[in-house]
DNA sequence: AACTCGGGGCA
DNA sequence: TGCCCAGAGTT
C-alpha cells in the first residue's frame, strides 16, 4: 500500500493538472454506444482487443441485436460471425448471449449498478464493471489495466502488482470527483508515450516530475 | 499464480 | 515473423 506523503500529493496534483493542460477535462470512455446495455456489450468484447477494432463492428452488430433480448436470443454461431474479427469470438459470443440472459431474466433486463451484480454476470470482471459504473453510472470507480497499472508504478502512486490494490491506492490519492476522468487520460498516456517496452521520456510532457524518467 | 482463449495490426 | 491489444475464467 502507498502511503500519503507530502512529495506523493504534491506530485498527484501536478500530475492531474497536466493530464488535463493536455488531454482536456472531458474524457470518458473511448468505446461507441448509445446506453448502458451497449456499453457492457462493446466492453467486454474489447477484452484483449483494441478500441478501434471493437467500434468498427458495434454499429452493424447493434444495428443486428437492437436489444438485450436480441442478444439473449440470438444464435451463437451468426453472433460469432458479426464479430469474429474482434478475437477470442467464441468465448465472447458464449459471454453476450449468457451475459443478456441473465440480465432478463435476474435484472429485469437492466443493467445492474453494483460491482458485485456486475462481476456476476458472464464475461464480467472487475475492469468492466468499473467501466460500466464510471461511465454509465458516474460512480466513483478506478479502472484498472495494465496501462494504469504500469504507469502508476512509474508515477510512484503505488509499488504493487496487484489490480485490487493498485485500485485502493489510486483511490485514496486521486480526486475522487474526477477519477474515471483521469484514468482515461492516464491510457491514454500509456498508449501513445509512455510504453511497456520503450517508453517515449523525450517526448512527454511529465518527464520532470517522473520518478522512472530516463532522460534528465 | 499460472495458463489459456485468438484474430488482426503493425514493426 | 513476432509482439501486442481498456481481460476473464478455470485450474
Amino acid at each position: 500500500m502507498i502511503r500519503k506523503t507530502k512529495a506523493v500529493m504534491n506530485r498527484v496534483t501536478e500530475v492531474c493538472k497536466r493530464l488535463d493542460e493536455q488531454y482536456g477535462s472531458d474524457m470518458r470512455t473511448y468505446l461507441d454506444h448509445r446506453n448502458a446495455f451497449e456499453l457492457l456489450i462493446a466492453t467486454i468484447l474489447s477484452a484483449q482487443c483494441t478500441d478501434k477494432r471493437v467500434n468498427m463492428v458495434t454499429p452493424d452488430l447493434f444495428a443486428k441485436y437492437p436489444t438485450v433480448h436480441d442478444f439473449a436470443t440470438a444464435d451463437i454461431k451468426e453472433l460469432e460471425k458479426a464479430i469474429h474479427s474482434i478475437g477470442f469470438y467464441h468465448a465472447k459470443a458464449k459471454n453476450i448471449i449468457g451475459c443478456a440472459q441473465k440480465l432478463e431474466s435476474d435484472f429485469g433486463g437492466e443493467v445492474p449498478r453494483t460491482i458485485e451484480e456486475l462481476t456476476s454476470l458472464p464475461g464480467v470482471g472487475r475492469k468492466t464493471a468499473n467501466v460500466i459504473r464510471g461511465n454509465i453510472y458516474e460512480d466513483p470507480s478506478i479502472v484498472v489495466d495494465t496501462h494504469v497499472k504500469r504507469i502508476s508504478k512509474r508515477l510512484g502512486f503505488t509499488n504493487s502488482d496487484d489490480p485490487v490494490v493498485v485500485e485502493h491506492d489510486l483511490m485514496k490519492i486521486l480526486p475522487k470527483e474526477n477519477w474515471i476522468r483521469y484514468n482515461i487520460q492516464i491510457i491514454y498516456l500509456g498508449r501513445t508515450i509512455c510504453k511497456a517496452p520503450n517508453a517515449k521520456c523525450s517526448e512527454c510532457f511529465m518527464s520532470d516530475i517522473c520518478p522512472s524518467c530516463k532522460i534528465k
